[in-house]
RNA sequence: GGAGAGGUGUCCGAGUACGGCUUAAGGAGCACGCCUGGAAAGCGUGUUUGGGGGGAACUCCAACGGAGGUUCAAAUCCUCUCCUCUCCGCCA
């Protein structure tokens, strides 16, 4: 195991391809025309070239330094004079020091123009400018035909004692949640299902990782340098804590060689998700769509670049699979060029029927992100044909939001006498509780 | 939190008291070749990564946990820092 100083960055930070970059240019900035972004490309091609020229000069001059070292050894030991030549390398590692410090800018420029470029859409992505583009794929299931008006998650599970907001702002402010009771039970029911279905049924590898990680871990997946303002930081250190276990998770590789045989590796995970949710005021102020605080049970894979689509497919249908099991209508979408996250090449969303909101709510993304994190993360396996190692491509989806699923059994399943029954895929879960009774 | 030990190539492991002749001895592993009926053993050759230049053969620069400093020159000296291990303290 490799250890890294907190400011090392990985061997291979660039996260798109410095060849294609400079071979070809238009792809890049193709890929930001589709994204909306308005990042220059002509900026980059100028540091670059900027430091190359410093590059050979720097270079001639220390390969002068080292050819003459060894003849002020040798003149020292023999007691001859070398005070020429000490006096000339003195100018030349005093003009070197100020053509590295010059270079180190340079590079440093280009490293965070670099890291701020998102990932390229894949060509199946469709082209659109918001989320009012996203094609949807299909649906499952049908809306539940209730015979009267539905109420919203807040209102159900506050009037049955289950959640209680006041309390919630009381000890930590707005969006926070307090549960009690069947509630609490509920979502940890969900929760059980959803991890014993991942690893049972889909294969998965059930991982506790750490809840709080570095920055050099947070660079990798590609939250860092771009929005450490959606993270919560812990004041006095360089610690964050995870907004998603896809952080800790595709970490785990970090630096690290994946025998070929291995792939692909598929881990999940349970843990709580923390998100400041800065520059969302006012969107979904009431009940527990928007949290501070949530659990998620979360998917991520490290999969062959030949194979990552199909794992994409897989991958969805796991999430899926839980709202089949919970019997819940739902739809996928297909996320377009301008709605995708920065290190996604394709993100599908599922969106379940939420009918006290009337609306469809997202409550899984799953993307595969090709080899973008994996250069950021420097993860690779080596070939059983070839000597040469590459990246892997990285895919990571929700299976699925706890909180967010709690709010849909909770909406789908209500009664008119205001009751919730509980879900037959849940029951064993439950400990006898089959309907949450109504005051 | 206190005291100590340590971090070198795929792995093990020298080198650090006296800075240059060490990108790095030695061993293991691996690859290729010879040998063999075949294999083992043995012998020989090769075996890091990133960047610059070149059509190529090739060549130059950098990297001994990380950052900075001293010096003409740092694995080696100095400072800070990260990580691992041992003992003590505290703790679910």
């Amino acid at each position: 195991m490799l250890y890294y100083g907190e400011r090392n960055e990985p061997r291979r930070y660039l996260m798109l391809d410095l060849k294609l970059m400079q071979k070809d240019p238009d792809v890049v900035r193709e890929s930001l025309a589709k994204r909306g972004s308005t990042i220059d490309v002509q900026e980059f091609l100028d540091l670059d070239e900027r430091r190359k020229a410093l590059i050979a000069e720097v270079e001639t001059l220390k390969a002068e330094r080292n050819a003459v070292g060894p003849e002020i050894a040798r003149r020292k030991k023999a007691r001859e004079d070398a005070s020429d030549l000490l006096a000339k390398m003195g100018e030349v590692s005093e003009r070197v020091k100020t053509l590295d410090a010059e270079l180190a800018e340079v590079e440093a420029a280009e490293r965070e123009w670099v890291m701020s470029v998102p990932n390229i859409p894949h060509a199946s992505v469709p082209l659109g400018a918001s989320e009012e583009d996203n094609p949807v794929l299909r649906y499952w299931g049908e809306k539940p035909a209730l015979d009267f008006a539905p109420k919203e998650h807040w209102e159900l599970g506050t009037a049955l004692g289950g959640l209680d907001f006041e309390c919630a702002a009381k000890l930590a402010g707005s969006r926070f949640s307090i549960s009690y009771g069947w509630c609490a039970r509920l979502e940890r029911a969900l929760a059980q299902l959803m991890l014993d279905t991942q690893t049972s049924v889909n294969g998965y590898t059930e991982v506790i990782p750490p809840f709080i990680v570095n920055r050099r871990t947070m660079t990798g997946t590609g939250q860092l340098p771009k929005f450490e303002e959606d993270l919560f930081k812990l004041e006095g250190t360089d610690y964050f804590l995870i907004p998603t276990a896809e952080v800790p998770l595709t970490n785990v590789y970090s630096g690290e060689v994946i025998d070929e045989a291995l792939l692909p590796v598929k881990f999940c995970a349970q843990t709580p998700c923390f998100r400041s949710e800065a520059g969302s005021y006012g969107k979904d102020t009431k009940g527990l769509i928007r949290q501070h605080q949530f659990y998620k049970v979360e998917m991520v894979n490290f999969a062959h670049p030949e194979k990552s689509y199909d794992a994409l497919e897989a991958m969805t249908a796991s999430a899926e699979k839980i709202l089949q099991l919970l019997n819940i209508h739902y739809r996928v979408i297909e996320l377009c060029t301008g709605d995708m996250g920065f290190s996604a090449a394709k993100t599908y969303d599922i969106e379940v029927w939420l009918p006290g909101q009337d609306q469809y709510r997202e409550i899984s993304s799953c993307s595969n992100c090709e080899d973008f994190q994996a250069r950021r993360a420097d993860i690779r396996f080596q070939p059983a044909d070839s000597k040469k190692k590459q990246f892997v491509h990285t895919l990571n989806g929700s299976g699925l939001a706890v909180g967010r699923c709690l709010v849909a059994v909770m909406e789908n399943y209500q009664q008119a006498d205001g009751s919730i029954v509980i879900p037959d895929a849940l029951k064993p879960y439950m400990g006898g509780l089959e309907v949450v009774p109504a005051k």
